[in-house]
DNA sequence: GTGCTGATTGACAACGTTGTCCAGAGGTTA
DNA sequence: TAACCTCTGGACAACGTTGTCAATCAGCAC
C-alpha cells in the first residue's frame, strides 16, 4: 500500500475517482457513490469503510462529471459593466448572496461596455451551461439569446433593459430620479441646469435626460442645447463639458451628473471655482456627505436591484412558465447641502 | 422537417448536441467536432453543411462534457472578503482581465471573513475543477488545501499569507507602509497616536500594527495600550475606539486608520469634533482629496496585487513546479493634508 | 493497372459521475 | 419447506464531448 493522505501514488494533476475509492474501499462504484450524496441504504459499517477510503485518498467529487450527468450546473454568470465601479460592488454581492441561498456558484464577467464581449462572454457562460444569467447589459440587441433562454437559461437584465427580446428585467426609476433631482434644483431658484450624462446609447442615460426634460419643461423652462451633454464619463470629457457650461454664454448655475463617475469629476471642477455652483449627482457614493458641501444624490438601491434579480432568476429556474417581468425599483432623493445652494444673486 | 431555428423540436430545457447537428448534416460526429473546435482537414463543403446545421439547430457546445473530457476547466476561482468592499472591485477587476487574456473564466466568492466559509467556497470551487484559485484567505490554517494543490491547482493568496502550508503569495507592503504613515505624523510634531485596526488575528492588521509599534519605538516614543484598538471595523466599533481615544486621560493627538472601513468611520467621527485631529488611513480611497482636510493615505495598489496574483497563478499552471514565490507589492504615503496637521498648541 | 501518398472522414472508446435495474442475503409467513 | 418480502450492493448505460485510429478516396508515379 503506496497510497498516502494526499494520493500520490497517481501520476501528479490526476485525481483519484469514485472508482478508485470503490476500489479501495472494497464496495461497488455505486456505493461510494451513495455516501458521497448521502443516499439511504447504506449500511453504517460500509459507509464507515467508504468514508475512510475518500480521507486516504483525498478523494474530491468531480462536478464537471456531475454536471454532465445531471443537466443542473449550480452555478449563475453575471455579467456586468465593469467589476471595478463601485457602484456594482454591493449588487454582485447581493446577487451572490441569493445564488448562495440556492447553493449555486456565481461566475462573474465584465462587458467593459462593449457589446461584443458582453455577446462572447454571455455565450461562454451558456457554453458552461450556467442555469441562469443576470445581465447588466451593454448591447442593444440580445436576439442572440434566444436559443439560449429558449433551452431554458433564466434570464435577468439588472439596470438597463433588454434589446429586441422579451426579457425579465428590473430597473431603477431613473426617469423618476433625474425628474425630482432636476425639479429639486428649480425648487432652490435655479433656471439654467446643466445635464452630463452617459453615453446616449445607455438607456439609463437616456432614462435621466428624459427626467431631466421633463422637469424643465414642467417648471415652464426651455432648455439650452448647450446645457446638455452626454457622453464618456472619462473625467477629460466631463471636465471639458462642464467647463463649458459653466462658461458659456448663458452659463449654468446648477448640474445634474448622469451617474457616480459624473458627479466624481464635477465635485472636482467644481471645487477649483470660486463661486459655489449647485450639484445633484445620480448615485450614492461614500463620504458624499463629508465632502463641503456635502453632495445631494440621488441614491439607487444597487443591493435590492441585485437581490431582486436573483431572486427573480430563481423563482424562474425554480417554476412555470410565467411571462417575462419587469420591476421597478424607486430611487429616493438624498438632500445634503450641494443641490440646495440658491443661484448667484446675479444669476 | 419540424426543427426551427430554435430546436424547438426538442422538449423544452434539452439542447441539439453534436450528434444531432452531425445528423442534420448527414456527417460523423467527429467532424462536427472538427468543425466547431476550427480542426484543420475539413472540406469547405462540409465545412458550410455543418455550420448550417449548427445555426438551424442553435447549437452551443457543451462545455461541461468538454472539461470533462480535456480535463482543464479554463477557469479560475476568486475567493475574497467581499465583493462589495471597494478595495476588491479593482482587485478582482484585475485578476479577471489576466484570466480574460489566458481564455479563463472567473468564478467568485465572498468568504464574509468567515473560515468557514472560505473552506466550503474553496472546496467547492475545486470540486468544480477550477484550474487555479486566487485567494484572499479568512483562515489561518489552509492545510485542508494540500491535497488540491498536490493534485495541481495552482494557488495563489494574496493580500495575506497562507496559513501552515507552502504557497504563492503575494502581499502589500503593509509594516512599511505603516511605518510611515506614523513616522509621518511623528514628523509632524505628534507623539500620542492612536491605532485603530482590524482584527488581530488577521495578517495585514498584525503588520500594521507592527508598522506603528516601530515607528513609535523608533521615534523613541512609548505607546499607550490605550492608543491602540483592534477588531470589527463595524462603524459603531470604530467610533467607540476613536471617542475613547481622542477623550481618554492621555487623549491622542493625532490617529492611525488601518483600513479603508476604519478611515472612513474616522473621518465622520473627526468631522463632528470642534478641533482637528491629525489622520493618516491605509487604504486610498475615491474623494479623499475632496474632503476637507483632504486625508492623507497609505496607497496600496489593489489591481497590481490582483494582476501579480492572477500572472503569478497562470505562469504556475503553464510551467513547472517552482518553488512557492513570495512578492511584495510597495505601498506609498500619499500626504494630502489630514496627516500633515499639527498637534494643537497645548498638546 | 498497380501501388503509393496525402487528404478527408467516421467508428469507437474514454472522461467521472448518476439513474435504472437486478441479484443475493436474510428474515417472515403460510 | 416454499414463497415472499426487505434491505443492501453492484453492473451497466448514459450524459456530450474529444483523442485515437483506421477506412476511404482521389491523384499520381511507375
Amino acid at each position: 500500500m503506496t497510497d498516502t493522505a494526499r494520493g500520490t501514488s497517481r501520476r501528479y494533476g490526476s485525481r483519484p475517482t469514485m472508482k478508485d475509492v470503490a476500489a479501495r474501499a472494497g464496495v461497488g462504484l455505486k456505493t461510494v457513490s451513495r455516501v458521497v450524496n448521502g443516499e439511504p441504504g447504506v449500511t453504517p459499517e460500509t459507509e464507515r469503510r467508504v468514508q475512510d477510503a475518500i480521507t486516504a485518498l483525498g478523494f474530491r467529487r468531480n462536478d464537471s462529471a456531475r454536471i454532465l450527468r445531471k443537466g443542473r450546473t449550480a452555478s449563475i454568470g453575471l455579467v456586468l459593466e465593469d467589476l471595478a465601479d463601485p457602484f456594482y460592488g454591493p449588487l454582485s454581492r447581493a446577487v451572490e448572496e441569493v445564488a448562495r441561498d440556492h447553493g449555486a456558484l456565481l461566475i462573474n464577467g465584465s462587458s467593459a461596455e462593449d457589446p461584443a464581449r458582453e455577446q462572447e462572454l454571455v455565450l461562454a457562460l451558456c457554453a458552461r451551461r450556467v442555469d441562469g444569467l443576470v445581465i447588466i447589459p451593454a448591447a442593444d440587441d440580445h436576439r442572440y439569446l434566444e436559443p439560449e433562454i429558449a433551452a431554458g437559461v433564466a434570464t435577468v437584465f439588472v439596470d438597463r433593459p433588454a434589446g429586441r427580446i422579451e426579457a425579465d428585467t428590473v430597473l431603477s426609476d431613473s426617469f423618476g430620479g433625474a425628474r425630482a433631482a432636476v425639479a429639486h434644483l428649480i425648487a432652490h431658484g435655479h433656471r439654467r441646469i446643466g445635464f452630463i450624462g452617459d453615453q446616449p446609447r445607455i438607456h439609463t442615460a437616456g432614462e435621466r435626460l428624459r427626467g431631466y426634460r421633463t422637469a424643465m419643461a414642467e417648471a415652464g423652462l426651455a432648455v439650452d442645447e448647450s446645457w446638455v451633454s452626454l457622453g464618456s464619463t472619462a473625467p477629460d470629457r466631463v471636465r471639458f463639458a462642464a467647463t463649458a457650461m459653466l462658461d458659456g454664454p448663458r452659463p449654468v448655475t446648477a448640474l445634474f451628473a448622469g451617474n457616480n463617475r459624473v458627479t466624481v469629476t464635477a465635485v472636482r471642477v467644481l471645487a477649483e471655482r470660486p463661486r459655489p455652483v449647485a450639484l445633484v449627482g445620480f448615485d450614492d457614493f461614500e463620504l458624499a456627505d463629508l465632502v463641503s458641501p456635502a453632495i445631494t444624490v440621488v441614491a439607487q438601491d444597487a443591493a435590492r436591484l441585485g437581490r431582486t434579480a436573483a431572486t427573480m432568476l430563481f423563482r424562474r429556474l425554480d417554476g412555470a412558465g410565467i411571462p417575462p417581468q419587469r420591476e421597478e425599483i424607486p430611487t429616493r432623493l438624498v438632500p445634503r447641502g450641494s443641490g440646495e445652494l440658491p443661484p448667484p444673486a446675479d444669476g
